[in-house]
DNA sequence: CTCATAACAAAGTAACCAGTTACTCATGGA
DNA sequence: TCCATGAGTAACTGGTTACTTTGTTATGAG
């Protein structure tokens, strides 16, 4: 009976959470979520993940900043030795590739409707500044060439959200066709 | 006490309860936020909303298919008698208008981070066929304008939702400038 | 071996939620 | 005047929620 369990220091326990907590995050959203439920997929009980993370809320914002930031790191390691046109099509490129990971994108989607709540809408700005910040340096490029490939990120998002990837449509497959550059 | 109160239309009170909705879905989402609190909104009793209405979800589709096609309405109202160009034109100032309804854009942003639902991901497909399909044959432009066209308008609609517009960066404000058509 | 510290959970708690039951009353037509 | 129909609700139900209290056990340093 006695199960000698071996235990895992409070950062991989986090780990663990922050991972349970993206799939569930992603699909339900803040509110939609249940700690018990990410507690479960990280193999904790619920009360250790209050005694790691404080509050739901908190758990959330670590979660979707921590996924934002891949995005950030993404783009700096397309971009790095590139300049020009160069940089912004590596990022581009690199940035197909992260929002097929649904979970990523959703967890963005989910950040961008919670806007009305401060603390989302602060971390979002942050990222958001060092993103284009990013962009603008690497690139070079000016005002109208940055929204755009910013803009087409953004459809990108939606038309991916949709499933139309997956689940093709006539109008759907024009629109993502219209994205490619010329 | 023999108050006589004078009774709606089902069809009135179901018109209540959709404006009512609208404001708590936009701000908390599906889930984030409760019916009672919707129902008390619109001035009727929480029982009476579910007899009006079913389930929580369908009241939720029905305020977010209302929010989405009003976005095609207005599109139809702009380009009426109007091509090409002109026509593009015409509906991308419309829609800059639409969004400044903050409501109405996060609804609609709810509908794209709750597209891991069925339900919802059909609704919002079903809405982007009807939207594109207008864009395309009122305008008449090629793939490549008409995703610009949308991509512009699902990056104007993450700006709006952080607030760019009302609390200003630098760097927000260059995207916003880059939006611009030359 | 000792003991402070950190990992971890069982069992609550109070509030809240979607949805139901069972009922009352107003209205308009015959 | 009667009554069928539709408007409307008080009170409840079974379940879930975020979060706490209180405790136990593993671990590593001295």
């Amino acid at each position: 009976m006695s199960t000698t369990t071996t235990r895992q220091t409070a950062e991989e326990r986090r780990e663990a959470v922050l991972t349970a907590a993206a799939g569930e995050f992603s699909r339900q959203g803040l509110h939609g979520a249940s700690t018990d439920t990410i507690a479960k997929a990280a193999g904790i009980s619920q009360p250790y993940l209050f005694r790691l993370f404080g509050t739901k809320k908190e758990l959330y914002l670590a979660t979707t900043a921590r996924a934002m930031e891949e995005i950030y790191q993404a783009f700096e390691r397309a971009s790095r030795g590139k300049r020009g046109e160069d940089a912004l099509h590596a990022m581009g490129e690199s940035y197909t590739g992260l929002i097929e990971n649904r979970e990523r994108l959703q967890l963005m989607l989910q950040c961008f409707a919670g806007c009305d709540d401060p603390d989302v809408r602060e971390s979002v700005r942050r990222v958001w500044q060092e993103l284009v910040d990013l962009v603008e340096r690497t690139s070079g490029e000016p005002p109208e060439v940055i929204s755009t490939f910013f803009a087409k990120g953004m459809l990108l998002n939606v038309l991916n959200a949709m499933q139309l990837f997956d689940d093709p449509t006539p109008w759907g497959d024009r629109l993502i066709a219209g994205c490619e550059p010329s």
